[in-house]
RNA sequence: GGCCAAGUGGCGGAAUGGCAGACGCACUCGACUCAAAAUCGAGCGUAGCAAUACGUGUGGGUUCGAGUCCCACCUUGGCCA
């Protein structure tokens, strides 16, 4: 073999990995592991799809794999694991279309994963691989599950505490068991509740909002109808103000914690009663500016709203019902769109402002969500675009209680009494006065009326201050065949109805496994394929008779603990031992795209945090660092598809270059995070640089692999042991920051200046080859071997630079007069301010373009510049 | 519409407020070869023979000095509506 040959340089390590098991993570506590500082390297997990691997999956995989790789050369104790995340509607639909079960596509589908993962090299303890699937796994997605049903929050305290510490009002208690039933159940961090769901018949499940695109499935793009289904969710809501909070601390991208922040989307104002003119009934609204009341000139009910019904008078009714039909079809993306037309319709009830005691409409609108607040609004068109825009629409008055400031007054070409748009900013009150004059906003800047009226309805119990999200509750259930079933029993009587009494399936029992069906299609009903294993279906227990939850979870429960699993991977007696955990946890570095940039995150730091109120961790926060690759697009800049036929498969790559080229090249391609282009012409360039580094070691005449005669057992000259250091420090200091391209660009230019000796000391050579170990861990390992050494270089202890060493003798000074390069100066390295500074005006060139002219100011950066003003 | 990124050669990109374009690709020339590939060497922002001038999306500002900091705008991408 005398040139480079990646093919069979990497199947013989990768052999050689598995064989030694090179890459196994001793426990905690073994000697192996003792004195190192922990290191927990985490990949978003793969679902593990038809087509196999991409060339975007390899991309984070290499960031984390040169991570880990480099930190066990400094002497980490690290754990970096890879699993599958395989519950997931492709294989249910391949079932459903083939009659085999999904659990044999999924299986394929994981030993290609696993193949092509192994193919690229990648530092894993395989004896930690986990999958979402498996039995043994979805005991533990079970028994979680059934942690956050044995938890409620304790707002007081802030605090998830266990069911059986609920504090049960005496009223309740009075009423009954089933009553006492009802009530914890009802504040159950996991609970069944009848909700307005996202129906997509043609998938045969409900969605959650996320899932919903433009009134459309996020998987299939089939259309979704809005209905009301008795469903499981999960009070993330709960938790909604930690959520945000401990953000802060997190060394995240401050993009990703806005997008958090955002999509929980917390706004502050007060709930305020208005009562009803002609009924003896309260609408409460929830409003982010309570010092606009004066300006409520109508109020807007939800279609949906629980009081239309009610306050709706007989010759509105016709009107109201039609609405009403035509709103639940649309989506609440169709619905809230700025930019379409108003529509509503008048209930003919009134309600009285509470300010002013004015007489004002109730109307019904699709523009208010019934699952946003309180799913009612006080419309003040003055100052917000919607109301204003539904006030023009249908003639209702506008008044201004905020006085806009000159200038927005004039661009809109409005006057205090005549808005032509809503002036929706902060600003002063105005027309803000009750008439008994209690209460006056007057003058006012927002914020000071926002606190005195909110005050002022607390005192008159009218109203109150508060906090609403944006954030829903979670909606966890699904009615599809392929993801965990629920572990809950639901008593049902003679008849075969639910009674309201359920139990949960004891922790001993546990996995409840999937039923094998003859057909997995979905039922059409919110029952679930589950609904026809009849006999997995009735469990008689201690003389009751149960049936099952029939509903499944959704693909995120697997993926929310995961990370917690491979820390213990195997154990039978819990999901991880709690001193294994107190060990590894947090992760300290999360790689992963950034479609996962709100949901999963949102899921499983939410997941944790019950887990950590509860005791099972010991951190708040499950991911300390999180990094999102930037996607990588096809060769013509665009999105890979199949439909472009852009894709590239790693499969190609490796057999072309081998694996070393094509992490090395993943890494060269730009900053970890950017979005860039495939390029095959830059995979042949990084190979290049591996034939090079080759040729710097190998004969590459010789018939077997053997050093080049210029590789000697010779001291380095002191020019060459100078760009070693500094090619040292720069690819420590740059894999350290994670700016892999230009670690890689650093031992490019090291390599080529190796090249042009004539005589290659060893003791050169072997650190060098230690740096490329991370990058590029196939063909580093061949030639540590043929430098001699009888072991994997993977603990070798990472090479130190000398700062003394790195430093030039001399040093070319660039002269700037007025800012402009006029002249570069060869000085000693040493030389001092001043001497800098007497150099510079020697020169003749700075002396002509000076001109004669006495400088005003010489600006002198010790060992790095002279700027001359004249 | 709002929020957040980012705009640098033919291309991917580099640059603690201090020599813009490291490194790689493409391209050109040369060496080796009967020839080609591979390899090695040299060149490569624009204009100009050159000295030199101009150059980091646009316009302004701060500074001795701005790709980098500030303001406004334009464009592209992401998220949200």
């Amino acid at each position: 073999m005398p040139s480079y040959n990646p093919a069979a340089i990497e199947r013989r390590w990768q052999q050689f990995w598995d064989a030694n098991k090179t890459f196994r993570t001793p426990d905690p506590g073994t000697p192996e592991a003792a004195g190192k500082p922990k290191y927990y390297i985490l990949d978003m997990f793969p679902y593990p799809s038809g087509s196999g691997l991409h060339v975007g999956h390899p991309e984070g995989y290499t960031a984390t794999d040169i991570l880990a790789r480099f930190k066990r050369m400094n002497g980490f104790h690290v754990l970096h694991p890879m699993g599958w995340d395989a519950f997931g509607l492709p294989a249910e639909q391949h079932a459903i279309a083939t009659g085999e079960h999904p659990s044999v596509n999924t299986q394929n589908n994981v030993n290609t994963f696993r193949r092509q993962i192994k193919s690229l090299g990648f530092s894993y303890d395989w004896d930690r691989e986990v999958d979402t699937t498996d039995p043994a796994y979805v005991k533990w997605t079970q028994w979680i599950f059934l942690t956050i049903y044995d938890t409620w929050y304790d707002t007081a305290a802030k605090k998830g505490r266990p069911i059986s510490e609920l504090p049960i009002p005496a009223e309740v208690t009075v009423k009954g068991e089933a009553a006492v039933r009802e009530y914890v159940d009802g504040h159950r961090l996991a609970y069944e509740s009848e909700v307005p769901v996202n129906w997509c018949a043609d998938l045969g499940t409900v969605l959650a909002n996320e899932e919903v695109i433009d009134g459309k499935s996020e998987r299939g793009g089939f259309p979704v109808v809005r209905m009301p289904l008795k469903q499981w969710l999960m009070r993330i809501t709960a938790y909604a103000e930690r959520l945000i909070d401990d953000l802060a601390p997190l060394d995240w991208s401050e993009s990703i914690k806005q997008m958090q922040r955002n999509w929980i989307g917390k706004s502050e104002g007060a709930e305020v009663d208005f009562k009803l003119a002609d009924h003896d009934v309260t609408i409460r609204v929830f409003t982010t500016r309570p010092d606009t009341l004066f300006g409520a000139t109508y109020m807007v009910l939800a279609p949906e709203h629980s009081l239309v019904e009610q306050i709706t008078t007989d010759e509105q009714r016709a009107a109201v019902n039609e609405y009403r039909q035509v709103a639940a079809r649309k989506s609440d993306f169709e619905r809230t769109e700025l930019a379409k037309k108003k529509t509503g319709v008048f209930t003919g009830a009134y309600a009285v402002n509470p300010v002013n005691g004015e007489k004002i409409p109730v109307w019904i609108a699709d523009y208010v969500l019934a699952t946003y607040g309180t799913g009612a609004i006080m419309a003040v068109p003055g100052h917000d675009e919607r109301d204003f825009e539904f006030a023009r629409q249908f003639n209702l008055p506008v008044v201004t209680v905020v006085t806009p400031n000159e200038k927005w007054l004039k661009e809109t070409g409005s006057t205090l009494n005549d808005l032509k748009k809503a002036y929706t900013d902060d600003g002063v009150a105005v027309n803000s006065r009750t008439p008994d004059e209690q209460l006056d906003l007057n003058g006012l800047p927002t914020a000071d009326a926002k606190a005195k009226i909110t005050a002022w309805l607390e005192q008159r119990g009218w109203g109150t201050a508060r906090v609403n999200y944006k954030l829903r509750d979670w909606l966890f259930s699904r009615q599809r065949y392929w993801g965990e079933p629920f572990p809950i029993l639901h008593e049902v009587d003679a008849t075969g109805n639910r009674t309201g009494a359920k139990r949960t399936v004891p922790v001993s029992e546990l996995p409840v496994t999937l039923p094998t069906l003859a057909d997995f299609k979905p039922t059409g009903s919110p029952d679930g394929p589950l609904s026809k294993a009849t006999d997995w279906l009735t469990v008689k227990l201690d003389g009751n008779t149960y049936r099952r939850e029939t509903n499944t979870m959704p693909q995120w429960a697997g993926s929310c603990w995961y990370y917690l699993r491979y820390i213990d991977p195997r154990n039978p007696q819990a999901f991880a031992d709690a001193g294994k955990l107190n060990h590894w946890l947090p992760v300290d570095l999360y790689v992963g795209g950034a479609e996962h940039a709100v949901l999963h995150l949102l899921y499983s730091r939410f997941w944790h945090k019950v887990l950590f109120d509860r005791g099972y961790v010991n951190c708040p926060e499950p991911f300390h660092k999180l990094v999102n690759q930037g996607m990588i697009l096809g060769e013509d800049g665009q999105k890979m598809s199949k439909a472009r036929g852009n894709v590239i498969n790693p499969d190609n790559v490796v057999a072309e270059y081998g694996a070393d080229s094509l992490r090395l090249f993943e890494m060269f391609m730009g900053p970890l995070e950017a979005v860039k282009p495939w390029s095959t012409q830059g995979v042949e360039g990084v190979y290049r640089f591996l034939g090079r580094v080759w040729r710097v070691f190998i004969d590459d005449a010789a018939e077997t692999v053997k050093l080049n005669a210029t590789v000697q057992d010779v001291e380095p000259t002191r020019e060459v042991l100078r760009e070693l250091h500094r090619c040292i420090k720069r690819v420590t200091e740059d894999t350290d920051g994670m700016k892999f391209n230009t670690a890689i660009a650093g031992m490019m230019e090291f390599t080529n200046f190796l090249t042009k000796q004539t005589v290659r000391p060893k003791s050169v050579l072997s650190p060098f080859v230690l740096l490329l170990a991370p990058y590029a861990p196939h063909v580093a390992e061949e030639l540590w071997a043929a430098l001699g050494h009888r072991t994997t270089l993977a603990y070798e202890p990472w090479p130190k630079f000398d700062p003394a060493l790195c430093k030039a003798d001399e040093i070319e000074i660039p002269v700037q007069v007025n800012g402009k390069l006029k002249a570069k100066l060869l000085l000693l390295a040493e030389t001092d301010n001043a001497g800098l500074e007497a150099a510079a005006l020697a020169d003749d060139g700075v002396k002509a373009a000076l001109g004669g002219k006495t400088p005003k100011k010489v600006i002198v950066v010790p060992k790095k510049l002279v700027n001359i003003v004249i």
